[in-house]
DNA sequence: GTCAATTCACATGAAAGAGACCACGGTCTAGTG
DNA sequence: CTAGACCGTGGTCTCTTTCATGTGAATTGACGA
C-alpha cells in the first residue's frame, strides 16, 4: 500500500492493465453469491427437507430452530431446501410461500411492529411505515393471507436479535397466528447465531416455536478448505493461488470459530491485495496482510459508525489511556467524558447510560470491559481498549474529526 | 486465627418520559363552475 | 361544491433519565482458641 502511495498515477493504471488479472469473478466471495452445492451439510440439509416435505401436501410442517455460529451455512442451507421446495411445490400447483426476513435489519424488521408490516408487505399489502396499531398491521397480515388454502413458511433470521430488542411477547403472538387464521397454515424457522439463545424464553414459547432443532456446528480447518477450493475455483484465474494459501487461509479462519464467511472474506481480501501489488500470484503473505486488514477495517467501520455519545466515550477511554497505564474504571472514564461535553459543549448523558454505552462497545470489540470485583472498594467495570497498537493513533485523529463535525 | 457482617462503587433492571416520526379523520380555505 | 392545506389525536420507535435493586470480595470487628 505504502508502495503504490508513492507511484505515479500512471504507473498505477499502466501496471494495473498490464497485468494478469487475478479475479476472474470476484462475485462468487461475496456474502450475496449463493453458490449450486453446499459442502459438508449434507445431514443438516436433509433434516430441514424431511420437516418441510409435509407442506408439499398442505399439511403444516413444524417449527424449527436453527442454531449456530457465523458462517456456518445456516441461512445458506435453509434458503437452499426452501427456494427448491417451493419451485417443486410452484411446479405441482402447490400453494406455498416462503417469506424471509432478516430480523437484524434496522428499519426493516427489529420490532414487532416492523416484523409483521414486513411480511404483510411481502404478501403485496402496502403497510405505513408507523402510524398504525400493531394489531391493525395483524389484521391487514391475516387478511392478506389468510384469502385461500395455503402453507406459508417464515423465516426469521437472526432471530435473537429480534428478541434482546423487542422482548419474547412477539414470539408468543407469532406462535399463535394460526389460531387466527381459517385457511392458511404458517409454520416459523428461527435462524439464531446464539446457542443460548432458548434459555431466556418463556416455556410455552420455547416448546412452541423449537418443535424441532438443528445445530449447525463450526467447520473445521479441511472442511474450511474444502470450501475455500470450490469458490476459488470460480472466482480466480487459474494457477494464481500459491500451494499452502488457501490451507493457510482456512486455518486462520478455523483459529476464530470455523467462520465460513471470514475464510472468504479473507481471501477476497488477500486477492485485492495482491492485485494492487501487481503480484501475479496470491501469496501466503498476502493472508497474514488481509487478516490485519480486515481486523483493523472492521474496527475502523465500527468506530466511525457510532453515534456521537458512544464516539465520545471511545475516545474519553483513548484518553485515558494516553495518560494513564493501570486499568481504567466507569467511573474515571466517566468523569472524563463529563469534561469532553463541556469542552465541545454538549450536555452530558448521566453515568447510567455511558454504562449501557459501554456495555455496546465491547459487545462489537471495539474494547474490552469486565467486571470485576474489589471487595470493598466496589465493583468495577475494567475496561482496555482491544486495539492493535500501531492503529491507536490513525483512530484518535479519526474520532477528532468525526466529533469536531 | 476464623467467621460472618459490612461496605463500596458500581452493575443491572424496570419503568417511564421526551421528542421524532407517521396515519387518519375532521375542519377550514380558496378556487371552480 | 370540491380539492387541498392544516390541525388534533393517537400510534410507534429510539434514546434517555429516574428510581430501585443486586453484587462480590476486601475489610472490619466480634469471637474463641
Amino acid at each position: 500500500m505504502m508502495i503504490t502511495a508513492q507511484r505515479s498515477l500512471d504507473d498505477i493504471f499502466n501496471t494495473f492493465l498490464e497485468n494478469k488479472k487475478i479475479f476472474r469473478n470476484k462475485e462468487s466471495l461475496t456474502e450475496r453469491y449463493t453458490p449450486e452445492t453446499i459442502p459438508h451439510r449434507d445431514n443438516e440439509i436433509h433434516q430441514l427437507a424431511t420437516i418441510f416435505a409435509p407442506s408439499l401436501r398442505l399439511e403444516k410442517p413444524s417449527n424449527v430452530l436453527v442454531f449456530g455460529k457465523t458462517g456456518t451455512g445456516k441461512t445458506l442451507s435453509v434458503n437452499h431446501v426452501l427456494t427448491f421446495m417451493s419451485q417443486k411445490a410452484a411446479l405441482q400447483g402447490i400453494p406455498v410461500s416462503i417469506v424471509y426476513v432478516n430480523c437484524k435489519m434496522k428499519k426493516v424488521a427489529d420490532t414487532e411492529y416492523r416484523l409483521i408490516a414486513e411480511f404483510a408487505r411481502q404478501f403485496g399489502v402496502s403497510v405505513p411505515p408507523t402510524g398504525l396499531p400493531t394489531d391493525e398491521v395483524y389484521n391487514l397480515f391475516y387478511e392478506s393471507v389468510d384469502s385461500k388454502k395455503q402453507v406459508i413458511v417464515l423465516i426469521l433470521d437472526e432471530i435473537d436479535h429480534l428478541i434482546s430488542r423487542a422482548g419474547d411477547d412477539i414470539l408468543y403472538n407469532l406462535t399463535r397466528i394460526n389460531s387466527s387464521l381459517k385457511n392458511a397454515l404458517v409454520s416459523f424457522v428461527g435462524i439464531s447465531n446464539d446457542l443460548r439463545f432458548t434459555e431466556h424464553l418463556d416455556a410455552r414459547i420455547k416448546s412452541g416455536l423449537g418443535e424441532e432443532e438443528i445445530i449447525f456446528s463450526p467447520y473445521n480447518a479441511l472442511q474450511l478448505r474444502d470450501i475455500l477450493k470450490e469458490r476459488a475455483l470460480q472466482s480466480f484465474y487459474e494457477g494464481v493461488i500459491e500451494d499452502g494459501v488457501l490451507a493457510k487461509c482456512a486455518a486462520y479462519a478455523a483459529r476464530e470459530h470455523g467462520d465460513a464467511r471470514r475464510a472468504l472474506d479473507l481471501l477476497r481480501v488477500a486477492g485485492e491485495l495482491s492485485e494492487r501489488e501487481a503480484s501475479p500470484k496470491i501469496l501466503e503473505l498476502h493472508i497474514d496482510l488481509a487478516d490485519e486488514k480486515v481486523e483493523k477495517d472492521r474496527l475502523y467501520e465500527a468506530v466511525i459508525r457510532q453515534p456521537k455519545q458512544s464516539q465520545l466515550v471511545t475516545y474519553a477511554i483513548m484518553a485515558y489511556y494516553e495518560e494513564q497505564d493501570t486499568p481504567a474504571f466507569t467511573g474515571d472514564i466517566y468523569s472524563i467524558y463529563k469534561g469532553l461535553c463541556e469542552s465541545l459543549g454538549i450536555k452530558p448523558l448521566t453515568q447510567r447510560r455511558i454504562s449501557d454505552l459501554i456495555t455496546e462497545l465491547d459487545m462489537l470489540g471495539i474494547i474490552n470491559a469486565k467486571v470485576i470485583s474489589h471487595g470493598r472498594y466496589g465493583r468495577k467495570r475494567e475496561i482496555t481498549l482491544s486495539l492493535p497498537p500501531n492503529t491507536f493513533s490513525k483512530l484518535q485523529l479519526l474520532l477528532k474529526n468525526e466529533l469536531e463535525s
